[in-house]
RNA sequence: GGGAGUUUAGCUCAGCUGGUUCAGAGCACCUGCCUUACAAGCAGGGGGUCACUGGUUCGAACCCAGUAACUCCCA
């Protein structure tokens, strides 16, 4: 059968993962192994792939193949998330699209066009991740609405509310106009903007003074009801106590004075509006000032500002600027560069906005989580990550957990006409409630039209996806799961959140290691985006290189919290190496039918023994590198066994003169080396390393690498891991010659060795195939006419032909001399140095001492070999 | 404004407890090869003031202090 000299993985692909799906490998149902779980960060439902759910992905995949690889129960749990805002956000657009308005429709309505959205775009994103190869538990999807996980989360709430955790209050929050909702304060992105300080003059009542108030934002004047200096500001004290009037607005408002304000900015004075301002809102509770709301809900002026009423909010910033000019209010308006919170979501600035809103009290559930990352119960890899995580608990806020939209989990709160609410599940338990609560209340009850941030549904996902709040069986075995892979963004919106939840629903961590990827950026450093268009479509990759080229792209140069910037050079590198590989097996495959009963040659015997040393030699290190979630490196060390080791030497060693046989033990040897590093590969190249597994030896129906057993690595043998370093410099040594004196490869030369002790016999056989050497001759003295090289203090050499330079040689030998003259001479600075020698541990001194030695008996050998040549 | 981090080859990064032949890898680059597994390959090679300035030490890429540049997070 003739097998193509290029891998082609198309096929490959969709024929393993079918197999794989069939067999039902991925599926985990709890029974005496122990347990290794993932659960997926849930994408968003209608979201479609992207760089950075590869990258992610991947890492899981490696994890969960490897674990289960080693014996362990493992599951990995897909799902999607119902990204409350962003989907509604899609809906919406695609509703007026159509030429309908939000607004015209009812909530019941709405709904239905949402679902219909949601199951013609869901899951598009989870059959992309099955072309990557992903081995999820695909029977145990989970999407945040599901009916099981709304409950769940509904329940929590009513929980924590009847714990006292939750409560309504109206707070200053960050509002977005145009979506019309709440935002968490990490839906915030504040920017750099260019915009304008404008100074205000303030008249003093019953005077002819003013004072001058810098701001960026002149409309809020509309809703002042004070100005604030620093008590300690020499130029305001004479006016403590006193009033000012609000330009054009003419209100009268106290002058407060408060540390608050800092007497470098601007001009000092602050003007104070509580309902537009976060600080401001804080100095308005401290001095009991009055709150005037001048805005609406869609960033207009209200009624409450008296005047500009329904003009935009920027549209009277200019204009407020040139009537305050007209009226000779304005001193002076210069540029002015500060940062601006703009919604995260629909991209408009954000208004700070008093607003009545459920919270989650976090000051007493956050101190576990706190804790239990500290003490390294749970683990972040990398581990710097730990300084925000602290910085950000330590000071962390009451969540705001409602959002004014439809689509979501509806609040499970009922008011009465009269102002009252009542928590409860349905209409029905919270019409009873209501009746032993307010037996006189005779009204109707209506329930709260917002629905929960889509955090506070996510926050359950570890538990949840096992349906840990209302059953054990799963949720006692998978919990808590392994590694958590997610990227820094979302430390706070959701890992810190999880194991909040963890520890007060199931009083234990929700995973044990937070492995932390990068952000994938394009080669210039960009964030990839669909508006820069810098990002390449994930699946034309995985088309163009293979999946299992695109994984080991993903994963060649990224270490874990370090961003990843991405080259399709990467991938090209990936699927290099499939093609290096497969080649490999075409190689040995070849020798399937071409073997003999013979005793293996030097040269193989010698391989196979050293192969195996090395082998046990990575596994170890491999292990280790996982262990610490260095999994580039693990992958970078897997690359070099293949390439460097098992393909440039060991089958280079092995392979049988040009038209003859392998002798079956050595071929029965690399079959099973083969299959060992197969096994190595198959974490980062699941296809191509079951592909050749499934060929290379006959296999049963049902059989499959996914299942094989992870090897374990024995001591290795130090003996044959050091000769073989002396093997590889002969070998270098001879190419050496032959480069330096333009011999061809193919002519065969004789090698010369020294009787010596020590000797490298038991590698000559394998020195002579792989330097071309048609004989090695032992001998007594010194040959002459010979090139030569040294190998670890012992002299090889090979007779010169008639291409032989003696100025070139000559000068050769010069160079190296004199270079290890210099080096010995750094080296006795170091041994003459009385402090040295008196401080310096025995180890480096003895170490010290063989270099003065090596380098001693280097120098004389060259000396000789020059004089000799110099006849 | 507050906090954290980074700076080592052209690029991306290792360098773990200060000491393993004057600092390593992969890619890129240069030279020579279509050598019967692979040109998506083989063989060989060049390339570094370890950001800068001081200090500690017998010894510093590594520890300390300062300076500069960049990045991220938070307000």
């Amino acid at each position: 059968m003739e097998i193509p000299s290029k891998y082609e993985p198309q096929s490959a692909e969709a024929k393993w993962y079918a197999y794989w799906l069939e067999k039902g490998f991925f599926n985990s149902v709890p029974d005496d192994r122990p347990a290794y779980t993932i659960v997926i960060p849930p994408p968003n439902v209608t979201g479609v792939l992207h760089m950075g759910h590869m990258l992610n992905n991947t890492i899981q995949d490696v994890l969960i193949r490897r674990a289960r690889m080693r014996g362990y129960n493992a599951c990995w749990v897909p799902g999607t998330d119902h990204a409350s805002i962003a989907t509604e956000a899609k809906v919406v657009q695609k509703l007026r699209a159509e030429g309908v308005k939000k607004s015209d429709l009812s909530r019941e309505a709405f709904l239905e066009h949402a679902w219909e959205w949601t199951h013609k775009h869901g899951g598009i994103i989870l059959e992309q991740l099955k072309k990557l190869g992903a081995s999820c538990d695909w029977n145990r999807t989970r999407f945040t609405m599901d009916e099981k996980y709304y409950e769940a989360v509904i329940d929590t709430f009513i929980d924590l509310y009847n714990k006292g955790k939750i409560y309504r209050g109206e707070r200053m929050i960050n509002w977005d106009p145009a979506a019309k909702t709440a935002l968490s304060d990490e839906e915030v992105i504040y920017k750099d903007v260019q915009s304008h300080l404008y100074h205000l003059k303030y008249q003093v009542v019953g005077s002819d003074a003013f004072i001058v108030v810098a701001t960026t934002r002149p409309e809020t004047i509309l809703g002042d009801t004070a100005v604030c200096v620093n008590p300690k500001d020499e130029r305001y004290k004479h006016l403590h106590g006193k009033k000012v009037m609000v330009p054009l607005v003419n209100r009268e408002v106290m002058i407060i004075a408060d540390d608050y304000v800092d007497m470098e900015f601007g001009t000092g004075c602050l003007k104070v509006t509580p309902a537009h301002d976060m600080n401001d809102f804080m100095l308005g509770q401290k001095y009991q000032l009055e709150i005037i709301n001048m805005m609406n809900d869609d960033g207009t002026i209200s009624e409450a500002g008296g005047m500009y009423i329904g003009q935009d909010r920027f549209a009277v910033r200019k204009q407020i600027a040139l009537d305050l000019d007209a009226a000779g209010l304005l001193i002076k308006q210069e540029a002015y560069s500060n940062k601006v919170g703009y919604s995260e979501r629909t991209d408009v600035v954000i208004e700070p906005r008093l607003s009545m809103q459920w919270f989650v009290d976090m000051k007493d559930l956050s101190k576990p989580a706190l804790d239990n990352v500290m003490n390294d119960n749970i683990k972040f890899f990398p581990p710097k990550f730990k300084n925000s995580y602290k910085h950000w608990m330590e000071n962390i806020k009451d969540w705001c957990i409602s959002r004014q939209l439809w689509w979501g989990h509806q609040i499970p709160a009922y008011y009465t006409e009269d102002g009252h609410w009542i928590v409860a599940k349905s209409l029905e338990e919270a019409q009873e409630k209501c009746k032993s609560q307010y037996p006189d209340y005779t009204g109707g009850l209506k329930q709260d039209e917002d629905v929960l941030d889509t955090w506070f549904s996510s926050w359950l996902w570890p538990i949840a996806v096992f349906d840990g709040f209302y059953r054990e069986d799963e949720v006692s075995y998978y919990y808590p799961t392994a590694d958590l892979v997610t990227a820094p963004e979302i430390m706070f919106f959701w890992v810190a959140r999880m194991i909040i939840a963890g520890y007060e629903y199931r009083g234990e961590l929700p995973f044990k290691n937070v492995y932390y990827t990068g952000i994938v950026r394009d080669k210039q450093g960009r964030k990839m985006s669909k508006s820069l268009g810098n990002s390449p479509d994930p699946l034309v990759l995985i088309d163009q290189y293979g999946a299992d080229g695109v994984r080991v792209g993903m994963l060649l140069s990224s270490p874990a919290g370090n961003d990843l910037l991405f080259d399709e050079g990467l991938c090209e590198q990936g699927r290099n190496f499939a093609n290096k590989i497969w080649n490999a097996f075409r190689l040995v495959n070849g020798w399937g039918e071409n073997t003999e009963k013979a005793k293996p040659r030097g040269s193989a015997l010698v391989a196979v023994q050293w192969m195996n040393a090395r082998l046990n030699q990575v596994i170890d290190q491999l292990n280790d590198d996982y262990d610490k979630f260095r999994m580039n490196e693990a992958l970078m060390n897997t690359y070099k066994l293949v390439w460097d080791d098992f393909c440039a030497w060991y089958l280079e060693m092995v392979k049988p003169p040009y038209g003859e046989k392998l002798d079956e033990e050595t071929y029965a040897a690399t079959i099973e080396i083969f299959e060992k590093i197969l096994t190595l590969l198959h974490p980062f190249m699941p296809f191509l390393s079951e592909e050749i597994w499934q060929t290379i030896r006959v296999r049963q129906e049902g059989e499959s690498l996914c299942l094989a057993q992870w090897p374990v690595a024995i001591p290795a043998d130090e003996n044959w891991l050091n000769g073989f370093e002396a093997f590889t410099e002969s070998v270098i040594g001879i190419r050496n010659i032959r480069k330096d004196n333009a011999i061809a490869n193919k002519e065969k030369l004789v090698l010369k060795v020294l009787k010596q002790d020590g000797d490298l016999s038991v590698y000559h056989t394998a020195i002579e195939h792989l330097g071309n050497i048609e004989a090695t001759e032992m001998c007594d003295e010194k040959p002459a006419a010979c090139y030569s090289f040294i190998v670890k203090g012992r002299e090889f050499f090979i007779p010169f032909t008639e291409k032989f330079d003696v100025t070139a040689e000559l000068k050769k030998l010069g160079d190296d001399l004199a270079y290890t003259e210099d080096f010995l001479q750094k080296v006795r600075v170091k041994l003459t140095n009385e402090r040295f020698v008196s401080n310096a541990p025995q180890q480096v001194l003895d170490l010290e001492r063989k270099k003065e030695e090596d380098a001693m008996h280097k120098i004389e050998l060259l000396k000789t070999q020059i004089a000799a040549l110099a006849k």
